[in-house]
DNA sequence: CTGAGTTATTTGTAAATGCAAATAATGAGG
DNA sequence: CCTCATTATTTGCATTTACAAATAACTCAG
């Protein structure tokens, strides 16, 4: 056990980083990355979100998630459209290519949960998960503090 | 709540990189990073580590690593030396300016806990710095599976 | 004591990232 | 309807990062 290992942000982002890593080099294959299925999994919940919108919810930063729509776009998988409403906004719609992605990336995903909580009881998932919720919540705004 | 909010990727992600927003802006006045922290918490437990041997316990790759220290070397808070029981190896030492930023940033460290873990138990904090180590050791060598 | 194979670190280079400035469109006053 | 302040997205650019190739030094068999 190293001398970091005490520190909470190391755990967090040493953890964090090597389940990125293992999926990512899951989904490779099938011309996805980590962002990709972010994208999709928020489009999967609800379609023809903002750019906006989308920023919050994947937590990508707005100008990496127009490149990465570029990206995506090019790809066929997700199309923009202007918002009818508010003509300075873009919504993204998932095409029929994208939804097939989702739909084959969902179980992976979910293998993944199973994999990396392998030893977990159901209760002690539940708890990681609402912990890291309480952590990124008690670290809300502190940035100009 | 978000759709991704029940991926534990995501939510680790998403928690560590707020934490690590938050800290590196407390230390960069100091001239500090969050990388730059890692080596000189390494370098505090045992100094003289081996480029390798930071890889391993920082996480750091060891080009970026290489680069990194570049930097230190610069500011003057550490030293290379030519390991003298193995010379293909480097040996990296914390300078007096590199001890002092340690104590400088130790206290910082400490305090940043305290805020992610505000409304944790101590025996809670246990647990989830557990399940972390644990989450990690399951994904060990996946990559190749 | 020389060459083949191994280990440690650095360098080359291309892709990803994030901030800040630029662009585009809205809405509210006058 | 203009103009100004605001909001949404994109683009410019400099930094960070990681993989792979290059370099350097060791070990050991012959």
């Amino acid at each position: 056990m190293g001398p970091l290992d005490g520190y909470l942000p190391y755990l967090l982002n040493r953890a964090g980083a090597r389940i990125a890593a293992a999926f990512s080099e899951e989904v490779r294959p099938l011309g996805a990355t980590l962002q990709i299925w972010r994208v999709l999994a928020a489009l999967h919940e609800r379609d023809g979100r903002r750019m906006g919108d989308l920023r919050e919810t994947t937590s990508i930063e707005v100008s990496t998630l127009t490149r990465l729509v570029d990206g995506m776009e090019k790809k066929g998988l997700v199309a923009r459209r202007r918002d009818a409403a508010d003509a300075r906004a873009v919504t993204l719609h998932a095409t029929p290519a994208g939804r097939r992605m989702t739909r084959i990336i969902l179980p992976i995903a979910a293998r993944y949960e199973k994999v990396a909580l392998k030893g977990f009881s159901e209760a002690e998932a539940t708890v990681l998960k609402t912990a890291l919720r309480r952590l990124f919540d008690n670290m809300d705004g502190l940035r100009k503090s």
